[in-house]
DNA sequence: AGCATCGCTATTGTATACAAAGCGCAGCGG
DNA sequence: CCGCTGCGCTTTGTATACAATAGCGATGCT
């Protein structure tokens, strides 16, 4: 994507995750046109995006509001993404490079590392987790999926999840992810794939009990 | 949508489905602005939403180019389709209204007749095949699934697999319908989801059958 | 006072003009 | 003859102006 168009889009979908548009807001082209520096077209274009990643709604007549997602659309991200990404685990059991092992080794060293640490370093967890998984779903080389994946992983989640974890649950990613690799040397796919869905699952439960209202 | 965006869609992707505008060729918004009698700016919203939809695909910079799949595009994009459809029969088995079922009924039923004939009507089978399967994606009312389920079901597929059906295969998709139907009375998800996993995956390897080169 | 209707305004949709970026061809040099 | 470089033309990206439409409020009628 073009230069002002993927502004406009990384600028407003911040503003929606991080909270500063509150769900059900509207949101008029003009207003987010001058909060992003640019032109109603690539506000438009980044709009059409991001209604159809479902960061915002259009009303019975075209006005956009932003996407308020309630326990039950959480649940269903966690689901297809727990689905979706066994299926990448899947495909990467078989497929990945040594080259790819060793970055995810190292990865997860990182990971672990931040773990350890006497007040668990969250913020390097939360990178290092992201550049795990995205290793794992580049090697599973399905184009698709990477882009359905990309609309999933909702960072602000993963991190409200991550913050309320304690240093056991963190550990038990870190230990996870050396399973992960495990399966991986192992070129088991269906040991990757229930190793992921676990992960996953347990992420999502651990997010539930976080926040239970929503 | 509007009505000139709708309209360049609706026309642009006719292009691509009747096979005018051939796999590989390049389409330029100016060009299709001409087609479709109105200006780019349209074009290029259609166009945004034929490339989500994997119609159209972009080059390394930006050019449009009508979508050529490989044989592991189409196999990648069948098996998705597989595990989500399956997952949302799963949803539906559980949560199908009455009415629902009726129109599951009533239009596995045209689809039975549109097989029956003494040359089977290819173009009704479709559009009831069509049918059908949106009302249980409908029925399992998960947004994004809904959203990631329409950029995998490819109408030239699901064409190109159906010409190539011979009329016992033809019955033995109206005839899966039909123990789908079964399974959602009984709300049986597991039920549901393994019909439809077969059902799709029979209809995959119809297509590789009758396109062992692609 | 309540409701309906009209008109203004806010917002989105479309067209067009201009800017930037790539691709290809031509001309030059090795 | 092959390759490289530079220029022009095609194509896409962005801004802006204008058109259409929906929402909202005010005003007047009952």
């Amino acid at each position: 994507m073009s230069k002002a168009s993927e502004r406009a889009y990384a600028e407003i979908r911040g503003l929606i995750l991080s909270g500063d548009a509150v769900p059900g807001a509207p949101l008029t082209e003009e207003a987010l046109a001058d909060i992003c520096g640019v032109s109603r077209t690539p506000v438009r274009e980044a709009l059409r995006r991001l209604e159809s990643e479902l960061y915002v709604v259009r009303s019975d007549s075209q006005r956009l509001f932003v996407a308020d997602w309630n326990a039950q659309d959480l649940a269903e991200m966690f689901t297809l993404r727990a689905m979706l990404e066994a299926h990448a685990a899947s495909r990467a059991a078989t497929r990945i490079t040594p080259q790819a092992l060793d970055c995810l080794r190292a990865c997860n060293a990182s990971l672990a590392a931040a773990v350890a640490a006497e007040t668990p370093d969250v913020a390097s967890f939360l990178a290092e987790n992201r550049r795990f998984h995205d290793i794992i779903i580049a090697a599973a080389a399905s184009p698709r999926l990477t882009t359905m994946l990309a609309s999933l992983v909702e960072q602000p989640v993963v991190r409200r999840t991550a913050a309320r974890y304690d240093r056991a649950e963190l550990a038990r990613s870190a230990h996870e992810h050396g399973e992960l690799i495990i399966a991986f040397v192992a070129h088991d796919a269906e040991w990757a794939h229930a190793v992921m869905t676990g992960h996953i699952r347990r992420a999502f439960h651990a997010f539930s009990a976080a926040d239970p209202v929503k």
